[in-house]
DNA sequence: CCTACCGATCGGTAGG
DNA sequence: CCTACCGATCGGTAGG
């Protein structure tokens, strides 16, 4: 009779994950060591090699995982949307949510991704150009025709630059919650973007600020 | 008569400040070996610390000449400024211009300030406390009375987040230059603030905004 | 007795 | 999933 997995696997593996997302978020993915993790987990360092191949891929599956469920929840906003115009603040409202509950996992993604093999890297990435497309896409919408197209996803980056950074300063309080901060992110955002006299900005200008984003992500990039 | 110090003294110390900066910025603070920086500069390692006490001392140099660098153009701005409304756009313009001088320096602010001992962090972060707070003022400028103190640092943050985000991304191509992005930047951020729809934010709620602001920072912390 | 380094190697600890 | 280790490399410092 095959003894298969011990059934606390799945378990033990979602701890580790927590407890480095947790620790890479913290200190830094170069920062922590395979000690310091298995300490957290009071396992021993030889038995997080069980789980995982290597501290890289301890990250990898953690980015992966945050940036996937990011797509399809923008997927699924995207799908439930009936009204058009409202598509831009639902998902702001939902970012900011998941972000707010994935905090480890976006840092993670958004820092330690450059220290992953160039496959592992590339995979991810593209996941994130896939929803980085998708809110520019629901920026257009809202804008006008002559507008259509035209830095649409520079403005998706400015728009992710808000929300990533806010959870670098900001902690939820005694009177405010994550879920208050979506409002005034999208306000701020969306009135900003309405109301832009983008008319009067060279045209040249547009089109290279167009070029110079189809190499965006969500992630740092190595200058 | 005084030997005092080699002519080359100066310049030497700025030539590994600058391939330190560009090294921690590239590869990160921990990832980066003091050996790295010593081939960079065509030095050994050992006279690497002829003229730092160590590797530490390296990263709160670069951040704390970039963040004071910072605070004296905010305070040369206010001071040149004659038109009231039009100090936080000028504000914005000179950061961009800034930041895009000074990107290596800028991300070891960012990311890597968090490293440092806590005399060293508390000092830079002190500095970034005080351009912060005149960033909110000039925002605070140009809002509505009714709206006066409320959330102007989180606005702050939210701004700093779009410009600093902007480094992680932008690529000034041949057409779109840096210079050319703080407008964007600025016009989308004037904009939306000033058409917020702010009053139907619960007040309790912009109090902890404002609570939980007090201790912002351009800097990344630990969570 | 100084500043400005060099080649070599220290004690400890990293990932595996 | 442990103890016991490895090859290598880390930040930092010795004598000259």
């Amino acid at each position: 009779m095959a003894r298969g997995r011990a059934p606390q696997y799945d378990e033990q593996r979602a701890l580790i994950l927590a407890q480095a997302a947790r620790l890479f978020a913290q200190q830094g993915f170069m920062a922590t060591s395979m000690n310091q993790v298995a300490e957290a987990c009071g396992l021993s360092k030889a038995a997080l090699y069980h789980y995982f191949r290597d501290k890289f891929a301890l990250a990898a599956h953690i980015a992966e995982t945050h940036v996937r469920r990011l797509l399809e929840v923008v997927v699924q906003v995207q799908a439930d949307c009936v009204e058009p115009r409202r598509l831009l603040p639902v998902l702001i409202e939902h970012f900011v949510r998941e972000y707010a509950s994935a905090q480890h996992a976006h840092r993670v993604l958004t820092e330690d991704v450059r220290f992953l093999a160039d496959e592992d890297r590339r995979r991810i990435l593209e996941v994130e150009r896939e929803v980085v497309q998708r809110f520019a896409q629901a920026i257009d919408a809202l804008r006008p025709q002559a507008a259509a197209g035209r830095m649409d996803k520079a403005l998706a980056m400015l728009l992710f630059g808000m929300i990533n950074w806010l959870f670098t300063w900001f902690k939820p309080g005694r009177e405010l919650e994550y879920a208050q901060l979506a409002p005034i992110v999208a306000d701020l955002f969306l009135h900003g973007m309405l109301e832009m006299t983008l008319p009067t900005y060279p045209v040249a200008a547009a089109g290279a600020a167009e070029s110079a984003s189809d190499e965006l992500s969500l992630q740092r990039k190595t200058p």
